[in-house]
DNA sequence: AAAAATTTTGCAACAAAGTTGCATTTTGGT
DNA sequence: ACCAAAATGCAACTTTGTTGCAAAATTTTT
């Protein structure tokens, strides 16, 4: 039997490393409450994007809305997560896996919006091709979001 | 003094056909009230997209608040206008100048936010170029929504 | 042109979403 | 364990959007 390629080993402790909800607190200087490391961890365990009802539900009574408000709103500014625009403009917020530092996030990936199960993806590897804008405009941030069927519901 | 160029004589009469506000809703099948000519006659002279609020401010208390959005969920179901999708996720509304059908819209072209002024342009000559999806990915629509500084701010 | 039928509007009441100030609790540093 | 700073929960409030129904306006029919 071959010996893998190394460039699998490289990549898992990263992996590893990234879904250490306190050490992610600690990088972006941020206190470790249980509502910041709850509300984080939900973020690594769904693999989609989370509104703020869906984090009220999925956290129960152990939150006060404004507490989820509040963390969310962190959250943004710290760059860990990134809402989401979508066409029925509901509020959602999805992990930034890029390197987003503070308060510049660089999330120019593709997000996708499924119809049927309404499921929001981050599609990390389709990225936003160049657009030429007219004279006079300058592009800073870039959403691109698709709406259809997802691969689940295909 | 030389004459004009033919050209603009062209264009002329498709601009005033356009703003005639009556005739659009008869198009479409509506009858024609205060309200939606009004609200239709707004769109056409901002050169923007408008929210609700703004709506609201620029009618003063002519309508109710109801009314308001009443008479634009209806004009998103004509095709009449369609709605922006903003990272902010606060609704706006823009003319469909393509040629939307009922239930139909195909408005695929870029949104330009400044982030400045807060104008919303339609840019109706930058198309959104093909994203390859993933396996089992069905696009439906497509919206591409970029943030900047427009040409009035630079 | 007036009456009938249909549609639209305004009102009231409600539901959901989001914000703000302040006292209390929790966290991080010593 | 203590103290200063930060975060939380609570209450009250604002904004945003929805629903049912009677009154008014629009369209259709005669």
């Amino acid at each position: 039997m071959r010996a893998l390629p190394m460039v699998y080993l490289i990549t898992i402790p990263e992996l590893l490393m990234v879904t250490n909800v306190k050490e992610i607190l600690k990088k972006n200087q941020l206190s470790i409450t249980e509502s910041r490391r709850k509300i984080l961890q939900l973020f690594y365990n769904a693999n989609d994007a989370l509104s703020h009802a869906d984090i009220e539900k999925l956290t129960g009574d152990d939150f006060d809305r404004v507490t989820i408000y509040r963390t969310l709103q962190t959250f943004v500014e710290k760059g860990i997560v990134h809402t989401i625009p979508t066409a029925d403009n509901s509020v959602r917020y999805a992990l930034c896996k890029d390197n987003c530092t503070e308060g510049h996030h660089h999330d120019n990936h593709v997000h996708f919006l499924c119809d049927e199960c309404g499921k929001t993806y981050c599609l990390d590897h389709v990225t936003i091709p160049d657009i030429q804008l007219p004279k006079g405009f300058h592009q800073k941030q870039t959403d691109l979001v698709i709406s259809g069927v997802c691969k689940n519901c295909d």
